[in-house]
DNA sequence: CTTACATATGAACACCTATTCATATGTAAG
DNA sequence: CTTACATATGAATAGGTGTTCATATGTAAG
């Protein structure tokens, strides 16, 4: 494994490959706009599912299918209330990052690109 | 008047459409595990594709391929030394977001941290 | 020039996934 | 009980995507 030494504050780079997937498995569940628009609505405090749908203008059918696969990542959980279901995030760690990412997005833009691809 | 925050500045969970779709986009290129690791590769440092393909165990097809898609996300930028071209970071913000992600999966075990936040 | 290496590109294929529709389950109220 | 509402689930489908293979482009050296 030659692997370059690390360089500076950086984490060393270095991510075995069940933390990648792992990982993946996270990015690629966010990767979806309604479903990351579910997450964030959840940002705010635990969401039934109505109102998520209603919301977002999504079916709640729609809904549910989305959660039904950030629940089994774990990533959100379901609270029952009556006849409503609310949904929260499952863990402060998973609200740190989701709240990072947002808030990073959210900053004015840092620097202009460089230049790239150029089509004869 | 925004949600009450539960543990830091949260953001007040709402986010633009063109927004949620752009942090989507980014998420959806993190969510194979090649890029990832392609990208991850790239935190310790500029590497060549060859030596991408090699340390990942990926045809230098497909990493071309993948390279393609996260330089055309601004992702990644490349830098021709030679008969080589060496993949980057595009930003200190992306490797600083990058960095935060992988950094919180290496941390130990995450548990759930419940916390009352809104009740209706 | 030719040769060898490094990267990029296009096509084809198999696989996966987001969405819609119809239907089922569960729950509170009349 | 029945009715009405809230959520879940299964099937079907259209569109997307990762990978491989073959080939092209670009670059340094002999």
């Amino acid at each position: 494994m030659p692997k370059s030494a690390s360089l500076h504050a950086l984490p060393a780079a270095a991510l075995s490959d069940d933390k990648a997937i792992e990982l993946a498995d996270m990015f690629r569940l966010l990767g979806d706009p309604s479903r990351l628009r579910i997450v964030i609505e959840t940002l705010g405090g635990p969401q039934s599912v109505g109102d998520i749908a209603a919301n977002l203008g999504l079916s709640p059918s729609l809904v549910s299918h989305h959660l039904r696969l950030l629940r089994a990542a774990r990533l959100l959980s379901p609270e029952r209330r009556g006849k409503q279901i609310f949904y929260r995030l499952h863990d402060a760690h998973i609200a740190h990052v989701i709240a990072d990412m947002v808030a990073h997005v959210q900053e004015p833009e840092h620097e202009a690109a460089h230049e790239e691809d150029a089509a004869p």
